[in-house]
DNA sequence: GCTTGATTTGAACAGGTGTTCAGTTACGCT
DNA sequence: AGCGTAACTGAACACCTGTTCAAATCAAGC
């Protein structure tokens, strides 16, 4: 037997990252194998490298993909003028967007010591691209004196570690709703900067 | 050849959960081998098995350690009296805490999927007890009028996400001192609940 | 100085690892 | 209907995995 029914590129190919990322984020990189990633899809080992060169690149073009799909999510929305209200915006995107995609920020935030010096460069300079986004924000309200914040550098860091632990306790249908978390992390926000 | 010289129960116990520590940090838990291990120690793979009896009790003795000397510590410091005083104590203990210790910290929030559903269940059981500290803190603050806090449970775990991030950033010798980046939290902290 | 027991070796076990490739099969196109 | 090729299999490669254990060796107590 050898190629199967219903087999197709277009198919495949999204299937295998999709199984990638279920397993990393479930497992680790380094405790999944491309045989258990394979099975998931329902192929033999070999199948995986017509959609990737080696296990490694699979792992980086997930945390490509996601640092790709959040840099231009920040870019596609109309953001406010003045920068209590981004803040406020950040905050609530930041939150959504991270809560859609648990998986991936998840492999995003453990998987980066598996990744060759080259492609972790690459995935650091676009987190920073991302930092930058807030720190602007920060430096321009602490600019019009809107914002109180003694190092910016340090608060945009403080700022993203506190809103990305969001994903590690919130299920939806819990106690509170998506949008109450929201309000309740913009308070904490607002009341530190300002 | 069999034993060698200068062998000491004493000596190479500590030895190996110390290559452990440091290897398991470096690399992730799935990526070491005990061979690995061995190396570092010195000595060959099975004599790895008189200090552990297998390599997730290896993991979970050091996620364990790390906790309870994480909860000694932070009952054996005297704590003041009121409800803003303790919390900047916390927000100072907590940073300073972590950062002496980045690798367990680091294993300690890698590694938890790593653990048997029996060890994880002990470990979560005393972050649980950790992190109520800080919300009973919280929660007194509360009821006396000093903090306005909309619910103690998430702002609990935000201000946990957020002077743990420290941990990712921070290193000696760089630009503020240890004492200036606490500060600078517990002016977050405090203003964010106050 | 000898014995006892703790400590370590080195080999073995059964199975798993990422990756390659010749050969086979089913799909898309003419 | 038949062909070309994209898609896949199955076996092989060389090596690594956690763990066990008889045998060898060293340290300590008498």
């Amino acid at each position: 037997m050898a190629r199967t029914a219903g087999s197709h590129s277009g198919i495949t190919g999204p299937r295998v990252r999709e199984a990638a990322l279920r397993l990393f984020a479930q497992h680790g990189f380094a405790a999944v194998s491309m045989r258990q990633i394979a099975k998931e899809v329902g192929v033999q080992a070999g199948a995986l490298y017509n959609y990737t060169p080696d296990k490694q690149s699979l792992l980086f073009d997930l945390l490509k993909g996601h640092m790709d799909d959040l840099l231009t999510a920040r870019q596609a929305v109309s953001w406010p003028p003045d920068p209590e209200a981004q803040l406020e915006h950040f905050t609530r995107f930041h939150i959504a967007f991270h809560l859609e995609r648990p998986e991936a920020v998840f492999i995003s935030y453990m998987e980066l010591r598996n990744l060759t010096p080259d492609n972790f460069a690459v995935i650091e300079d676009l987190r920073r691209r991302y930092e930058s986004a807030l720190e602007a924000i920060l430096q321009t309200g602490r600019d019009t004196g809107v914002f109180q914040v003694p190092d910016t550098k340090i608060t945009t860091l403080a700022i993203i570690a506190m809103l990305t632990g969001v994903n590690t306790w919130y299920r939806s249908g819990g106690r509170l709703s998506q949008h109450e978390v929201e309000t309740i992390y913009w308070d904490m926000v607002r009341k530190a900067v300002t």
